[in-house]
DNA sequence: ATGGCAAGCTAAGCTTGA
């Protein structure tokens, strides 16, 4: 079973590279989409179809803005689009899948990058879903939870932590957040396998960032520990190069 | 310390992203 988690940053615009050739590929079972910046109706998807994908989406209200996409070979018991919360709904962050033996989330956190207020909005945002979660996980004990979530967890997860010590995204607030969250019951995939430095998920466009592999680790596939003896492998697909972010392969019984 | 690139809005420049 491949769970696989990507930020593809405008799904009209990895269209329009070799997307569908890599899901083939690739062959996800379930594929969790992050910034797919379109409403269902503005794509072809008949390709994913025909690859015998049910598709389930949750874009943002804003035209071309944020949004989220599952795709399943299984046909989910359920799916639960959004979170609940009209701010964040609007904003197309949350897509839930359930199968007979477990839950797949999908979500794309708010980045705080642009201005104070999103920071704030985002901190909030962090507070909600944690509760969010922890109520989650006792209706849905076996979870994945995965994801952009715009944090990067720990030093050695970003290639300068000293000069990126307090920008959005690694500041002390969140890092510990991102603790905390774990502390719920859940486990960081890819870090279950390897303490190794220098992996990363996302590189900036400018400067050369991802040929230097100057990047920060923001993409996670996190299970309950429920779900641990499932678990197999968990990988970052570095050369898989649809936007500025890299595919995160989970990989289960 | 700063800016560097890209997608998609809307129609040349702006917003967002981290």
């Amino acid at each position: 079973m491949k769970i696989i988690t990507y930020n593809i940053n405008g799904i009209r615009a990895v269209l329009k590279k070799d997307f569908v050739a890599w899901c083939k590929a690739a062959k996800p079972d379930v594929l969790c989409l992050q910034e797919v910046k379109a409403l269902e109706s503005q794509v072809d998807l008949s390709a994913f179809q025909d690859l015998g994908y049910h598709i389930y989406w949750h874009a943002a209200e804003r035209k071309g803005y944020s949004g989220v996409a599952v795709f399943s070979k299984i046909k989910p018991k359920h799916i639960e689009v959004g979170c609940g919360e009209n701010i964040y709904d609007a904003e197309g962050r949350v897509l839930r899948v359930d199968f007979e033996k477990y839950a797949v989330l999908t979500t794309y956190m708010p980045s705080g990058s642009s201005s104070e207020e999103r920071q704030f909005f985002k901190l909030d945002w962090l507070s909600f879903f944690k509760d969010y979660t922890k109520k989650l996980l006792r209706k849905h004990p076996n979870i994945i939870i995965n994801g952009d979530f715009n944090v990067c967890h720990q030093p050695i997860d970003i290639h300068n932590p000293i000069a990126n010590w307090n920008t959005p995204g690694f500041t002390e607030e969140e890092r510990d957040w991102f603790t905390a969250y774990l502390r719920l019951g859940l486990v960081d995939g890819f870090r279950n396998f390897t303490s190794a430095p220098h992996h990363y998920s996302w590189w900036s466009y400018r400067a050369g960032a991802r040929k230097k592999n100057l990047g920060w680790r923001i993409d996670y596939q996190l299970f309950s520990k429920e779900m641990q003896p499932l678990i197999k492998r968990c990988v970052h697909l570095t050369e898989a190069m649809h936007s500025d972010h890299c595919p995160v392969l989970l990989e289960l019984n």
